[in-house]
DNA sequence: TTGAAAGCGTTACCAA
DNA sequence: TTGGTAACGCTTTCAA
């Protein structure tokens, strides 16, 4: 393994110069760079990173935190190395499993100086012990993290709620219920909000019974299914936290003989490969935009200088559930 | 930030005392330990890992890379970087998008010393330039590469194929057709080779018109069902190249009102989410030990000892379609 | 048990 | 345009 200092040694200059031409300085003869560029290409050289970042005091890499790694996580991980990528980061995945202390040993690394940047995905660490990590380097997080320091690039759900009730009740569905997720998430509280205020603007009924919480999973969804058969009132469609929970209701109904969406409409949340699969209609989550962002959000602090935010919107998949 | 010279400073020992005690040295006196140990914490002291990547030559990251992320490869992938973990060492990922330059930074990183070994999922590169970095430090893979230098931990799908195919016959079905992967695959050659072993053992005969081959996704599953109806003598059974496969044959078999398992089989295989959601009976293909087993794999080289192999052995998932 | 000093391989400042 | 040299922050001999 040659070093810089050989290649120095080799071509009579100094350290200094072929540093230069490894950084593209515009004080170096033609002349010269061309030497040097030849040695190092005999020499097959290549800086050592670690030295490279030890002196530049940066890494070039950018951790990203999560508790474990789903398909939607994918496609937000998958944007963001991409965007990452374009302006020469390379990101680095910390998979905590919810380990407080795994966290922890994530943040560390952006104080030892492994990473420049964090982005956080989902964590259980408390935001101010998050925020306290900002002086030693940028943070920013996907899901809302309330606290000033940290910034984050999550959508408001009102909106993309709002879409799927729109394309129920211009099917004429009216008795619609509801499988939300944590109950004191404000993604929950923002979706309560818009099927609140798309029922009172068509005039119809909001029914308590027709709400369900902490809804998380493809099990949970069966669940509710079945809880569904056994109203008295049987809502005509269900919207549900996210598409695993729609896929769990469909295959429940299936089991069940329940005609889909004749008997009853189903609407999933987030766009992944499941929904598209099994035929499930849903909103469209841009997480590929909001990784985007995530990055635009970092790049003040890596870069030196802003980039715009990206204007993102909800859309909806229409496909066979409803 | 404090760094290690003011700790000794600060102690009044020097940074080589210093560093022994970070590094748990067995020669430092119990007293001078905790008074430096006193000092690092006060003052919030942890070191700069690019120094001590730069001066150990080793950064404890290895590199995994990959064409692109599916589930499969997100279970392989978790299962790593849980057994790397264990050991100390961090992953760093490299999606490449199938593009070669991108593959090739990663190899490169291997030379300029980001990572201290790699792990290949899947890749286009030539199995002799990967090979030729090897001076650099160890490589292994997870699909099989041809090279006497590159050890893989990929397992002869044979056995597993066998399982199911022992499975359908044990039900009575006779008829059983392949969706296979790509011709020229190892993979498919065992499992060509499996499933006339089995037939002959059941001295049944072997129809070539129920081989298809070059099936990979949900769409060309939906393919091969349609192309089955249109078959003189029907197969009763359908054997596939993987769950996504699967999950296609199934759902254009309900679109096409065919029953399953009563008229016809299904057997996935991966076991992946997509197979437990649609209740489809797959082969499990036990990639967390895998990952597993790269790790020790690459144990010599990175830890100076071996570890010993996990034996694996694929299993069989039995639900709804057989 | 402890310390001095020479690395590790770059970058960056100050002169020339 | 070039060179000398001090950082960067740690580890690792070699002596004491």
């Amino acid at each position: 393994m040659s070093t810089l200092d050989q290649i120095a040694k080799l071509s009579g200059f100094s350290k200094a110069t072929v540093s230069r031409v490894l950084n593209g300085s515009r004080h170096v003869s033609p002349d010269t760079r061309e030497k040097i560029l030849a040695i190092m290409k005999e020499q097959d050289y290549v800086p050592n990173r670690n030295a490279v970042s030890l002196s530049k005091g940066r890494t070039q890499q950018i951790g990203m935190i999560t508790m474990n790694l789903n398909e939607l996580i994918l496609h937000f991980m998958n944007g963001f190395v991409e965007s990452a990528g374009r302006h020469g980061f390379q990101t680095i995945i910390y998979t905590t499993g919810g380990d407080s202390q795994k966290e922890l040993q994530a943040l560390e690394d952006l104080k030892r100086k492994r990473v420049d940047g964090l982005l956080i995905l989902t964590s259980v660490s408390s935001p101010g012990l998050i925020a306290s990590y900002r002086k030693y380097g940028p943070i920013v997080s996907w899901q809302r993290m309330d606290h000033p320091d940290i910034p984050s690039v999550a959508m408001n759900q009102f909106e993309g709620y709002t879409l799927a009730l729109e394309h129920l009740l211009s099917r004429g569905y009216t008795r619609i219920a509801n499988a939300f997720g944590r109950p004191s998430s404000i993604n929950t509280q923002s979706r309560r909000e818009a099927y609140e205020q798309a029922m009172a603007a068509y005039s119809l009924p909001v029914d308590e019974q027709w709400y369900y919480s902490s809804i998380y999973s493809i099990a949970d969804g069966e669940r509710v299914l079945r809880s569904l058969l056994e109203q008295q009132e049987r809502p005509e469609a269900v919207l549900c936290a996210n598409d695993l929970v729609a896929a769990g209701i469909l295959s429940e109904a299936r089991r069940q003989g329940l005609g889909v969406p004749e008997n009853l409409a189903i609407v999933g949340f987030d766009d992944t490969e499941l929904a598209k699969t099994m035929g499930i209609t849903t909103v469209r989550n841009p997480v590929a935009g909001q990784a985007e962002n995530a990055f635009r959000l970092l790049a003040p602090a890596l870069l030196g200088k802003a980039l715009a935010l990206q204007p993102l919107a909800f859309s909806l998949a229409i496909r066979e559930t409803t």
